[in-house]
RNA sequence: GCCGGGGUGGCGGAAUGGUAGACGCGGCGGCCUCAAAAGCCGCUGUCCUCACGGGCAUGCGGGUUCGACUCCCGCCCCCGGCACCA
């Protein structure tokens, strides 16, 4: 192709154009009144980064690009997208980082945020920079104090004693990242469990809205199912089991236990109790005092990653002390064993080995009785247990019970109990509540002043924020608590209520307190007296759409709900689900393998843009795997969306004005009509391939091509490679940005439609020929088309035909005998 | 163990129960060019056949159906998440 006083498709350069103009002339900004005056809003949310130092890594792009894709074709269909980007800076990993390479955060963060900027901006995303966020801008951070306060005023934020790791020589508290195989990551020295003082939010008392509301969300599936995982309801009852003193006399004092297997309980041969449980010191009888001491002891030095380590053998140690099994009447031992756990449900359990793998385990270790309680199908009540049966069955050896089906007995035996006034029917949920507290520097004071006589106390809103100052020992030390506690100029205070002398609370907030709410801030920016304003709110949230990936499917998203399910309740939001639409995003793995520095496989972005350009780049991501699945990042693969792109240059500046062939025509009307449809739902990849096969449609056999048949395809590849659709855009002489105004190819119905279609002959389901036929020819013709084919008819000789299949402008089946 | 998602050419991946392998990479052969970049043409699952054709092929084993990558039953393997949750 003759393309002499034509310029060769640079991305550079275009792209380079296409930025600067962008930026001076607004194009993806809005101002206040734009905000506030929008007609079709599009809330178009992907999830903030954290700015690293090593830069945007692939995954980051692979999901912005596949958000960017989704707001600019909402923009092309007309609705006032609004598309912002922030930074989750707080946070452990900038704070190691800084630790480990002797860079303040408060220096090593803004320039770690110019970098991702500069990134940013590079890859053609359509982001409002009028609207970002910075988690660690006192600016805004001052309102993630002011989200904590409403929960503190509204009684939601408790302070309460709970364990933390402990590493011994580092004399400091590690997050559970930091422990690797039971030890220090840094000294190595084995880690314990410490128990201190920290915030919590009540989150599991939305725990059953959580639940119920997610039946409403269009969310992905895999996403709703972790969620429902995590809060994981269960029904059962709580027991009680009276405690028996050495006489075998009730105490007066009785153990609590949560079970979903009330039916069972005549099986409950003994007690366990979590070795943190209260009511230990009670129970245990004098000569077994030195044993039950012991293994708490143990049980309190493993640290708390270890002690959820499965598979390993039960241990546990006899407190010397009895229980009466409130349906036997029996007396039954009590131990203690850390296969219990005080975090779930009450911390002691009704041990029913039987019918439960852990229980039965435990049991043959310490040779506790078994009994059998329920009976499957040819079992009777004498069939001994080798392991633990929890299948279906009839109840035996249950008393008055024996021979109901389980799931009655479960419901029948709760009431007997309810009626004695020994337990009742009850949820629980493996949801815990939300330890916001960290022992660490990187991070929004948390908003309250510790009084002596008044004990904790919000600092009032007018004083907000609390502001981090700038310490250059941030270093965990030997106190065992923040290091903002060894900072006294700013710990002491005075208590906002009596006056008196008081001390700052010294901890951390969590950084997904920080992201739990920066979407509502987004589209409020330029408020600097209210978190988030009430007419832009109501105008703009909830999110539209919110794309990101599943690895923050519970707790990022969970706790999102639950802030704003609590600031709804408090009047601040007349919405109490933040994102209607959730989609995650897959995956991407480079040669086959996950991604990682240590397998030294890990894609850098920025020489990829260099050598081929934004746009070939966001092309090739959304073309390499469904987006929803992920893919597999291979380096020659680019090179298919770099030859198209160019393709698509070449031909859409040598097009002439001629009228489109038909054929052509109705391809270019299928491929607008699959590229909507695909693009909507996020199929990018087989939209993509759908434009490629539209080109090649276009330019075969190296035709004269008609500009009605190439314009629509730069605007169908606009939100994949926004650069050069601008570009080609302008230089056709049109006007203005391709995403103003609603440029959005239509298609007609009638023009998708062939002329022609072939029609598959099967001869006993294997395919013989295929016949052109007019669409919605009759059967009788077809059938009589397809027997005159060659190859169909020698197939059909000296055969019956029994019957004959016939779907119409697909196929024709010739059942023969 | 539980909950998701998968298993299709040399590779990434397409296929409302109806022509398996679209689109792309890679490979092979050719064109254009001083050369490079970009571009263009042809072939490319596998086996048999000079060819026309035909056989075999969607992890494995069964089933339903005129017809199964697709639906059903039973396995195996891979990826992600959760995991002593009573």
């Amino acid at each position: 192709m003759a393309n002499e006083g034509r310029d060769a498709y640079a991305p550079a350069e275009v792209e380079e154009k296409w930025q600067r103009l962008w930026e001076e002339r607004g194009t993806n900004t809005y101002t206040r009144e734009a905000l506030e005056g929008a007609p079709d809003p599009f809330y178009n949310l992907m999830m903030f980064p954290y700015p690293s130092a090593e830069g945007l890594h692939v995954g980051n792009i692979y999901a912005f690009t596949g958000a960017d894709v989704h707001g600019r074709y909402q923009r092309m269909r007309g609705h006032t997208v609004f598309e912002p980007i922030g930074f989750d800076a707080f946070g452990i990993h900038s704070e190691n980082f800084a630790l480990k390479r002797g860079i303040h955060p408060m220096d090593l963060i803004p320039s770690n945020v110019r970098n991702f900027t500069r990134q940013l901006r590079r890859t053609g995303g359509m982001f409002d920079w009028r609207h970002t966020v910075d988690t660690t801008d006192p600016a805004y951070y001052r309102w993630t104090q002011w989200v904590f306060l409403q929960l503190f005023e509204a009684g939601l934020a408790e302070r309460k004693e709970a364990p933390v790791n402990w590493c011994p020589s580092c004399k400091t508290v590690l997050a559970n990242e930091q422990v690797i195989a039971g030890a220090c990551e840094r000294c190595g020295t084995p880690v314990e469990q410490r128990r201190i003082a920290q915030w919590f939010f009540k989150i599991t008392r939305y725990a059953q809205r959580l639940l119920d509301n997610l039946a409403t969300l269009d969310w992905s599936d895999s996403t709703r199912k972790a969620q429902e995982n995590w809060i994981g309801r269960s029904d059962g009852a709580e027991l009680r089991f009276p405690v028996l003193d050495a006489d075998g006399d009730e105490t007066g004092t009785h153990i609590d236990v949560f079970t979903t297997r009330p039916d069972t309980i005549f099986g409950a041969t003994y007690m366990v109790l979590s070795p943190e449980h209260p009511l230990v010191d009670d129970v245990t009888e004098e000569g077994h005092r030195k044993g039950v001491f012991a293994y708490r002891e143990e049980a309190a030095r493993k640290d708390l990653v270890a002690r959820q380590k499965t598979d390993k053998t039960k241990t546990g140690v006899f407190t010397g002390g009895y229980c009466r099994n409130p349906a036997t009447g029996e007396a039954i031992p009590i131990w203690i064993a850390d296969y219990v756990l005080m975090e779930y449900g009450t911390g002691a359990i009704m041990a029913v080995p039987g019918h439960d793998e852990r229980d039965f385990e435990f049991a043959t270790a310490f040779e506790l009785p078994i009994v059998r309680v329920v009976a499957g199908a040819g079992d009777s009540a004498g069939t001994p247990l080798t392991e633990a049966y929890a299948g279906d069955g009839t109840l035996v050896n249950s008393g008055e019970f024996d021979g109901l089906p389980w799931q009655e007995g479960k419901r029948r035996i709760t009431e007997w109990l309810e009626g004695r006034g020994l337990g009742e029917a009850r949820v629980n949920y493996r949801l815990h509540d939300w330890c916001i507290s960290r022992q660490r520097y990187w991070g929004p004071p948390i908003p309250i002043v510790h009084c002596p006589t008044c004990g904790p106390v919000a600092v009032p809103e007018s004083e907000l924020p609390v502001v981090l100052p700038r310490v250059e020992d941030f270093k965990p030390d030997d106190s065992g608590v923040s290091p903002m506690a060894r900072v006294e100029e700013w710990y002491r205070t005075t208590c906002p209520r009596c006056g008196g002398e008081a001390r700052r609370e010294t901890d951390v907030s969590d950084t997904f307190l920080d992201s739990g709410w920066y979407f509502l801030r987004y589209p409020s920016t330029d408020f600097d007296d209210r978190p988030f304003d009430r007419g832009l709110t109501t105008r703009w949230l909830p999110v539209t759409t919110y794309i990101g990936g599943n690895e923050h499917a519970v707790l990022h998203l969970m706790y999102a709900r639950f802030l704003t399910m609590v600031l709804h309740d408090l009047g601040h939001l007349p919405f109490e689900e933040p994102f209607t639409v959730f989609r995650a995003h897959g995956l991407i793995t480079h040669d086959g393998a996950k991604m990682s520095k240590s397998r030294g496989n890990v894609v850098i972005p920025d020489p990829i843009i260099e050598e081929f350009g934004a746009d070939t780049f966001r092309l090739y991501l959304m073309f390499l795997g469904p987006f929803e699945e992920g893919g597999d990042y291979r380096d020659e693969g680019i090179q298919g969306p770099y030859g198209f792109l160019h393709r698509l240059w070449d031909t859409a500046l040598t097009c002439g004005d001629g009228a489109p062939e038909a054929s052509v025509e109705r391809k270019v009307h299928r491929t607008i009509k699959q590229v909507t449809e695909q693009v909507a739902t996020l199929q990018y990849n087989t939209a993509v391939a759908a434009l490629m096969e539209c080109l090649n449609a276009v330019r075969a056999g190296g035709r004269q091509v008609a500009r009605a048949e190439i314009e629509p395809l730069v605007a169908l590849v606009a939100p994949f490679a926004p650069h050069i659709a601008e570009e080609l855009w302008e230089r056709m002489g049109n006007e203005g940005s391709i995403f103003d105004g609603a440029r959005w190819p239509a298609y007609d119905d009638a023009k998708t439609v062939d002329d022609t279609v072939k029609v598959a002959v099967q001869v006993n389901g294997k395919l013989r020929g295929t016949v052109d036929v007019a669409p919605g020819s009759p059967e009788a013709a077809v059938v009589a088309a397809a027997r005159a084919e060659e190859n169909v008819s020698r197939h059909l000789e000296g055969v019956t035909v029994r019957k004959v299949v016939f779907v119409k402008d697909r196929l024709v089946n010739f059942v023969v005998s």
